[in-house]
RNA sequence: GGGCGUUUAGCUCAGUUGGUUAGAGCAUCUGCCUUACAAGCAGAGGGUCUGCGGUUCGAGUCCGUAAACGCCCACCA
């Protein structure tokens, strides 16, 4: 079938994923070569893929991709992610909208929808990767409630438990009264918000006078213990001991010296509420304070708030203000900025809260990976390297990780309870009587094991055994601390070794004025709607090609589009060298412009190859760019239109067009393997054909630099042809015997060329041996005049400075040779042509 | 407060260990329908590489310093 004459995309693209899927390119386990493996960073099951993802996951295409063609025994491992508290969140909302209530529904009637929900986002997220083109091994797909992973999630966790490493105990944590779960450290985002500071007055027993107390939850004061002031501040040390009465609620609590109270801050005195912050429930354990709770984990007040009770935490601050102003305790009222913690998932703020809960006691196991980090040979090699900073700085400052969740959707908590005794092991006791924890794991807890739970751990799988450690991973720099630093210390402790040996890690997507795509901007883009658009492949060399590692992406539709041309032009040239095949011959006679392209090949092929080896995509992209547009299609297809009956001419554009294919192969699948199958000779699928290999024999430095000479040449001359507006009346006049045939094509000087010219005016054009005079037949201008006497000036000022570098001795002496005959050569060069026009 | 990143053409970005006249895409200007491609071809204009100081024969690149913007961590009564 004839190639159209536009490339596509919907045409190209439409059931190739299919094909390739059924034919088993995708599988691991053909060869016995080194295994190259990589698992995907699990999608959540709660919505579409977005650009990031799109971003992400074709990376790792293009180094499976790559592997593959290089012959190696290449796994990606798909999968995803249960996400509990994001899936729990959406999975009730969708319950709430039918007019469920999904707390009053059995756990397992729950589960039942949310497996169903899982279902239907996982079938999505399949599509959206087959879109993509991902070389997925589907037949190792997992999800992280399979039973394989719990099963080595509940061995982590006794193990853990076992060695003292999780331990279950009462802890101020983060609570999200949304969601009505405790969170880790890093669920909670602060944020800059807009708040009142209340300096409420609190009287002294005994005296007439007061203490002016500054809080911004002054709903809390319910459940005040003291009053800290600095044992240093001389404003308060003689009531130091004595104490005060809570307004409203006329309970007396003791002012106590602490040094967490800031004489700076505030007005010094602050009050201590053991049970709603996290600074507080530290000095009430210095000083015996028994915490008093006076929030509700759905964040409405309890019955210590007295007539507040069941009023939401908000609402009460507001009306307990309004009652303080009343009965004469409010001073004043401050506006501050402040930073308060909202939860990620439902973004409401956190409350911190005293609570039971389990943890991960974090010490061990983040010295374990510091240790490792200092062994060059195997430690997690950052790239960029920078992101190791990072991971070893949470490392140092971490502590214990609370891993446990009052939610449903998750791996339940392997521990089971009878009166007072605790039980905690892969499978529930026989006994009668044992109640399992209710608790679910931190969804991250299962991610952690993620590249070896995957793969079969902790039973002693073939697959585990071949394809573990992985070789890369690849994520965004967001996701360091939730999930790399996790999964570094978890396969260090339980597989002895680094889950991966590089993580690569990429910055996010944003929009074209630099801001985060988000639903509330409504500035996010579909990355299925850019491939309806241009084509999975535009949007894959794109996203890879457009930035260095590390670094945020602006995403620019333009762009896009303009890869799209760039796919137009591969096309195009395609079809060229497609059209003009018959006839092909296996000989090879070698002309100087197939050798200056073979040169040019191959040098692009060691490039592309080194450039790939680092994951240095963005640089590959611009060697291709380059070498395909320019080198290829303007200049040796343009050579090519003069010998195309030459049997060697259609075996080198062959030959080249190939190994393009081949090297875009790893970007842009669906293009490359159309017309790849397209080529004569192309038995195998272009995904499994030998990556270019760089071949010396096909370097021809002299005719490489003969032939770039006469394109230099070339190009000067219709630089100077169109300065001076030399339309098709001119006329040339060689200086020199040198070989112009090629030029003569190329410029399609026939017709003009003259032995002598009478005109008066002419343009000398010189590149190194080259040499010709070109005669404008139409009259002289003043213009003209004023343009080469410009030209002659800029060429005097070169020479000089030219002349000023090689008389300085230290670079002649210093820099090396190369350079400096270079520089001599160009300054003869440059006086040649200056003689030439004040000839 | 600690750390990191960015700052290069009108816009978005490259620029490997210091070495010709700092590159690309888009945009702009000029001339071309030259049959692979007008979503193209051939040319052109546009940058004191954020400022200052230093090392060097030579600095966008290395060192120091200042600024702007952004991010991470910690603190945040």
């Amino acid at each position: 079938m004839e190639m159209e004459t536009k490339y596509n995309h919907k045409s190209v693209e439409e059931g190739k994923y299919e094909s390739w899927v059924y034919s088993g390119y995708f599988e691991c386990g053909h060869t016995n070569a080194k295994p190259f493996t990589i698992v995907i960073p699990p999608p959540n099951v709660t919505g579409k893929l977005h650009l990031g993802h799109a971003w992400d996951t074709t990376l790792q295409d293009i180094m499976i991709r790559y592997k593959r063609m290089k012959g190696f025994d290449t796994l990606w491992l798909p999968g995803m992610d249960h996400a509990g508290i994001a899936t729990q969140a959406k999975v009730d909302k969708k319950l709430q909208e039918s007019g469920i209530d999904p707390r009053s529904m059995k756990r397992e009637e729950w589960l039942k929808v949310a497996w169903d929900w899982k279902k239907e986002y996982a079938e999505n997220i399949r599509s959206q990767w087959a879109k993509l083109g991902l070389s997925l091994d589907y037949r190792k797909e997992r999800f992280t409630l399979d039973e394989g992973l719990s099963k080595a999630v509940r061995k982590v966790f006794v193990d853990l438990y076992n060695e003292g490493l999780i331990y279950r105990g009462t802890r101020m944590i983060n609570w999200d009264p949304v969601a009505k779960t405790a969170l880790s450290n890093e669920e909670v985002i602060y944020k800059d918000i807009e708040g009142s500071f209340y300096h409420i007055k609190y009287p002294i027993v005994g005296t007439e006078e007061y203490l002016e107390v500054a809080t911004t939850r002054p709903e809390t004061m319910f459940g005040d213990n003291a009053v800290a002031v600095n044992p240093e501040d001389k404003r308060y040390q003689k009531w130091i001991g004595k104490n005060v009465i809570l307004p409203i609620v006329n309970r007396e609590i003791p002012i106590i010296a602490d040094p967490h109270a800031d004489p700076e801050k505030g007005t010094g005195a602050v009050k201590i509420t053991v049970n709603h912050d996290p600074n507080d429930y530290e000095v009430g354990k210095r000083h015996n304070l028994e915490g008093i709770t006076c929030i509700n984990l759905d964040g409405t007040m309890n019955e210590v708030a007295l007539h507040y009770e069941g009023m939401d935490r908000f609402e009460c601050r507001e009306k307990l203000v309004e009652e303080l102003k009343e009965k004469g305790y409010l001073l004043s009222i401050q506006n501050i900025t402040h930073n308060v913690g909202h939860s990620e998932r439902t973004g409401v703020p956190v409350e911190p809260m005293v609570s039971k809960q389990w943890f991960v006691k974090m010490r061990p196991l983040a010295d374990k990976v510091l240790g490792n980090q200092k062994d060059k040979k195997n430690k997690v090699h950052f790239l960029p390297s920078r992101f190791e900073k990072i991971m070893n700085h949470w490392m140092e400052i971490t502590y214990d990780w609370c891993i446990s969740r009052q939610l449903w959707w998750g791996h339940q908590i392997p521990a089971w309870y009878k009166d007072d005794e605790i039980y905690v092991g892969m499978e529930a006791p026989k006994e009668e009587g044992w109640v399992q924890d209710e608790d679910v794991l931190d969804t991250w807890f299962s991610s952690a094991l993620w590249p070896f739970s995957t793969l079969g751990w902790p039973d002693k799988t073939k697959d585990f055994e071949k394809y573990y450690p992985t070789s890369v991973l690849v994520t965004g720099y967001d996701i360091i601390p939730f999930w790399v630093n996790r999964m570094t210390f978890q396969g260090l402790h339980f597989t002895g070794q680094r889950p991966f040996e590089y993580c690569y890690i990429h910055g996010l997507i944003r929009d074209k004025l630099g801001r985060k795509m988000s639903k509330s901007l409504g500035n996010g883009v579909d990355p299925m709607d850019v491939i309806e658009e241009y084509g999975a492949d535009s949007l894959r060399y794109y996203l890879a090609t457009s930035t260095a590692g590390g670094t945020d992406l602006r995403y620019e539709e333009e762009k896009v589009r303009s890869t799209w041309n760039f796919i137009n032009k591969i096309w195009n040239a395609s079809r060229f060298v497609l059209l003009n095949l018959e006839d092909y011959q296996e000989e090879m006679n070698l002309k100087d412009t197939d050798k200056w392209i073979l040169t040019r090949y191959e040098k692009t092929v060691k490039d592309v190859t080194k450039y790939m080896d680092k994951y240095e995509f963005q640089n590959v992209g611009s060697i291709l760019y380059k070498f395909i547009w320019e080198d290829f299609c303007d200049e040796y297809i343009e050579m090519a239109k003069f010998s195309l009956n030459d049997s060697t001419t259609k075996q080198v554009l062959l030959k080249v067009l190939k190994g393009i294919l081949q090297m875009l192969h790893p970007f842009m699948p669906f293009v490359t393997d159309e017309i790849y199958s397209r080529l004569p000779n192309s038995k195998e699928n272009i995904m499994v054909s030998v990556y270019p290999i760089y071949e010396k024999s096909y370097v021809f430095e002299s005719e490489e630099e003969k032939v770039t000479d006469s394109i230099q040449f070339i190009s000067t001359f219709r630089n100077v042809k169109a300065e001076h507006h030399i339309g098709k009346d001119y006329s040339v006049v060689f200086q020199n015997k040198e070989d112009y045939s090629f030029i003569s094509k190329r410029l399609k000087l026939e017709g003009h060329i003259v032995d002598a010219c009478e005109k008066s005016i002419y343009y000398p054009v010189t590149y190194k041996n080259y040499s010709l005079y070109l005669y404008d037949e139409k009259e002289e201008s003043k213009e003209d005049e004023e343009k080469k006497q410009k030209e002659i000036e800029s060429l005097k000022s070169s020479i000089q400075k030219r002349e000023t570098l090689l008389s300085n001795e230290n670079f002649c002496k210093k820099a090396p040779e190369k350079l400096v005959e270079e520089e001599k050569k160009k300054l003869e060069l440059e006086k040649k042509k200056l003689a030439e026009l004040e000839r």
